[in-house]
DNA sequence: TATAATTTTCAGAAATTACTGTAAATTCAG
DNA sequence: CTGAATTTACAGTAATTTCTGAAAATTATA
């Protein structure tokens, strides 16, 4: 499989930023390429397309896999594993908040748990678990939060986002209408 | 300077969590250290506590400084420069989002805003735009929204983040709201 | 302005991460 | 059940990233 120039400059401009991502390189271009093309795509033509080794693209898939990102596919009368990415982009950037949630923040979370049962030794630990504390109430309203918005539907969160500077009005208000 | 077994822990596991937060290792390590001690800290005792080179640490300082999250003090008396993180946890949270948006979102968003600028060569090319213009729509509602969280008070913020499933009933009263 | 203290830079070394080719495992049609 | 097609695992290699020590640059004091 051939790429378009367009398609292939945005392909290593999300190699590039791959590893930003938490991702890598590879995964970065992979996942460009499977967004970018209408078809689903088999391993054979991501390897062909990317230039990379058909074991680096089985490996590539695994890990899109485990976080969400594709969707398998077949198609009738090819015994090939055929690949898609979800077709609404709120869907897919719902995805990259709840897996980065999971990798970035939850680990995190039970360490601080943990750090605030110790008693502490000293003064030391005293501050030390006084800022513990802070980052862990902030890090569980995050999740809290995040859980909200993984289940709120596209439309909805398309309105909270596009709110901008009435946010702020709308918190003033929050009380108010709450209560009704 | 020799850390207390409660920090010592946090302190290896921010290290392991460093990469993941689009860090490395040592900043990680260095960035809890500092934020888990009271007093100020300077290269030397950063360098002992984690047992690192001097110049290891003079890079790592750099870049915490370019991600805005470490304040330069001077001790009176002393010649060398020391080093805090700020004691709100929420504008550190607040700083970790702004300067991740500037390293993961802006330059995709320029990235993606060229391709939309090409005119496409033929079906797969067009295909490939329209999915662009969604990425490009959502990066640009997440990047207002950004700026908006940014310049909001921690109190406010807090308030926000406490609003739980609140969120989708305020949402539906939006309309009324904002009209006043 | 000279000198001592401190920080920064940078080339090479060490460590980590990613990639490939081969071989093993799995899947499926007949 | 057999064997061809396909996917996966993994050891070794390649590439990248991180770290160090030494030397250069900067800063502040006398």
């Amino acid at each position: 499989m051939k790429l378009t120039a367009l398609t292939q400059s945005l392909v290593l401009h999300f190699g590039e930023m791959g590893s930003r991502w938490g991702l890598n390189r590879t995964l970065g271009q992979m996942y460009a390429v499977i967004v970018l093309t209408e078809q689903p795509l088999n391993a054979d033509q991501i390897s062909e397309a990317l230039q990379i080794s058909r074991s680096n693209v089985s490996m590539g898939l695994k890990e899109l896999k485990s976080w969400n990102l594709i969707k398998l596919q077949h198609i009738p009368g090819d015994r090939k594993e055929y690949f898609t990415a979800p077709e609404d982009v709120w869907e897919i950037a719902k995805t990259l908040l709840v897996e980065r949630r999971k990798r970035e923040l939850d680990p995190t979370l039970t360490s601080l748990r943990d750090a605030l049962l110790q008693s502490p030794a000293n003064d030391d630990d005293k501050y030390a678990q006084q800022r513990i504390k802070e980052m862990h109430d902030l890090m569980e309203m995050i999740t809290v939060w995040s859980t909200e918005l993984q289940n709120m539907s596209s439309s909805k969160l398309s309105t909270l986002l596009t709110l901008g500077s009435g946010l702020s009005k709308i918190l003033d208000a929050k009380d108010r209408i709450l209560k009704k």
